[in-house]
DNA sequence: AGCGAGATACTCGCTGGCGATTTTCTTTCC
DNA sequence: GGAAAGAAAATCGCCAGCGAGTATCTCGCT
């Protein structure tokens, strides 16, 4: 990474490449940290990203039920990929889909029993794996984290809907 | 966010989920940070991913070639997923492949001029958006992070291939 | 010299997710 | 109360990327 900082700087010795190099350390930091932890989840027979949507519905606490559309929010998973993967994990017998009693469009999907149990198992390995891999910084410093992350998020979040409004040719 | 890490109190209040926020945060902000930083590059007509393999290239200094091999690492992008990228970037006019000289089984990928160009003007734009996401950040926060990242990597480089050798039922 | 192990890029088939569209239902407004 | 506007979930077609397998070539070893 430092080498990548050394060879822009070598061949664009005008341009400031620092925020290259935080970028760069932050997608891999998280590319390498999503294959580890999938890994994790993989024993557990989970497929990527399905742990989001199972710690969404058991986070609701009991009957663990919401419907597609706040899934898609907590996932942030488009509503066809949304139906797609309910499919996949009712299939697995991990959620169960039934009819919204009280708006006949909507869906309601909720933890199975073995789901549920599932869930819970898989939380706790994940959360384990997860300070496995923060364990290099300190209490102090994952605080930090934290923080800067957060003030970094408030910018990002608002500026979300923004698509190019910053297209100057 | 921190919602999330309420609702887990209140269903698994035994449970330190402290991890999960901070990961969470992680995830989200890369994920928002990737989406805006697309639509920058999508304006200079560039795809998802494109912009790192030219990078690659660019930094790679004069005659800015490259095998695939070396693109693949520098991407970590799959064999298969190489090939069918170099495709697409070849029909945009962005790179040219040609037969290595000295090595029967290989190719070289090399910039076209119009290749050089789109990067050399993307490059300037991508790490302006970059800089502009970072901006909440002070410049010794910024730092910071970078600090914090590095220490993490040290430990995600020399874990990667570990598959699961944690994997206690 | 020549065989086998390894490297190199490519092909094929598959899957997950996206965008656009459709179907069904609810809500609002006159 | 009935039409228009809007919401919810599912469907369809598409594409990027992956894994496994393949053809070709290089190189080390004897």
């Amino acid at each position: 990474m430092d080498e990548i900082l050394a060879q822009w700087h070598r061949e664009r010795p005008e341009l400031d490449v620092a925020a290259l190099g935080t970028y760069g350390r932050l997608f891999r930091a998280v590319q390498l940290s999503q294959d580890v932890l999938a890994d994790g989840l993989a024993v557990r027979g989970l497929q990527r990203g399905w742990f989001d949507l199972l710690a969404a519905l058991r986070r609701a606490g009991a009957p663990y039920e919401l419907n597609p559309t706040q899934l898609m929010r907590a996932t942030m998973l488009s509503s066809s990929g949304m139906t797609k993967r309910l499919d996949r994990m009712a299939e697995a017998g991990l959620i169960e889909r039934r009819p919204d009693p009280h708006d006949r469009r909507g869906t309601l999907v909720r933890l199975t029993r073995r789901g549920r149990s599932v869930t819970d198992k898989a939380v706790e390995t994940h959360v384990a794996n997860e300070e496995r891999l923060l364990d290099p910084l300190t209490a102090a410093e994952c605080r930090t984290l934290d923080r800067l992350l957060k003030k970094l998020l408030v910018r990002l979040e608002q500026a979300q809907p923004a698509d190019s409004e910053a297209a100057e040719s």
